[in-house]
DNA sequence: GTGCCCATGTAATCTGTTACATGATTAG
DNA sequence: CTAATCATGTAACAGATTACATGGGCAC
């Protein structure tokens, strides 16, 4: 077993799978256009983190010269490929809490003195319904699980913030 | 307005509304000790984190020497409240989808032949139901939003594997 | 010809992780 | 007495962020 493969590399590689001949810099829009903010998509994150992929063998880069631009289409390769599926496969890790913006904050706004926790509540729940307006962006698919798992992640934070105001 | 908190400082600062007077040491078990694993609670994070509170004043430390040990009781300053109280606030930031390794794996699992699939799903959803039968952790209450918003995150999950399954 | 997108990268900086180091106190 | 836990920290390293640098192609 090689080294495992971290989060964001293990997401570099998905992308892979779908889109085979995609460049870095495809990848990184991706990033970027993705509703999760967690990766900025930073070219100081992806061109690193597809450097080391490549340095292990898991993508193959073959220059695409159109013309002068210079450009590497992006694959890839077998051992890639069963990288991407074990890291997909780690159930236990699949299964964390991850990280979640609002269950961190969610101890803080229990604390408030009522008036302002309600006021906090609502305006919560007014920036969720904004972003499941939002979804899903454009060129993302209905199908796609990023999308679909995170309606329901902000609708159990809908019910969340109802059960509170009700008790 | 001073520099913004970063989400560790901002979960540490919430812990310490709670418990007054609590040291360094006492935050850390805390981390440790969380459902969640996506901070590990090292102490290479967390002194470094508080170091960086004191400085800024929104933390107060005093030594409470009992005996001959050394230690420092930590609390909350004015700022200090009222830094984490903005922090708690950030309506965009909070309704974010922040890292969830079960989105990010997902777009692997759908391109699975059918079988191995299946496979995967039926381990996600074993992995599942034994996370909700260890929640709460010892010395964690029901009411606690950390437990509450986690437990409807993975009922989630469940329901969204129940979906791909009979579809 | 100017500004914007494509496309690739690097440098400085920040923050978190692992692993190490030290010493006091308590439970068996 | 020994092991675990309380308690504080540091050093080396990894990985991500911002900001910068470079240059081709295209639309207006």
């Amino acid at each position: 077993m090689t080294e495992r493969l971290t989060d964001l590399e293990g997401a570099i590689l998905s992308l892979l799978i779908k889109c085979e001949g995609v460049t870095a810099y495809g990848i990184r829009t991706a990033f970027r256009r993705s509703p999760s903010e967690f990766w900025s998509g930073s070219a100081g994150a992806i061109y690193p983190a597809i450097a080391r992929l490549e340095a292990r063998g898991l993508v193959i880069a073959k220059a695409a010269n159109q013309g002068k631009r210079k450009s590497k289409d992006l694959s890839l390769s077998t051992a890639g490929r069963s990288a991407v599926v074990a890291w997909a496969g780690q159930t236990d890790a699949a299964c964390g809490a991850g990280f979640d913006p609002f269950r961190v904050r969610a101890n803080v706004w229990q604390g408030l003195p009522r008036g302002q926790r309600d006021a906090v509540y609502r305006d919560l729940a007014k920036a969720i319904e904004a972003r499941l307006a939002a979804l899903p962006p454009t060129g993302m698919s209905v199908d796609d699980p990023a999308y679909t798992i995170e309606m329901a992640q902000q609708r159990a934070r809908l019910d969340w913030l109802k059960a509170q105001s009700s008790s």
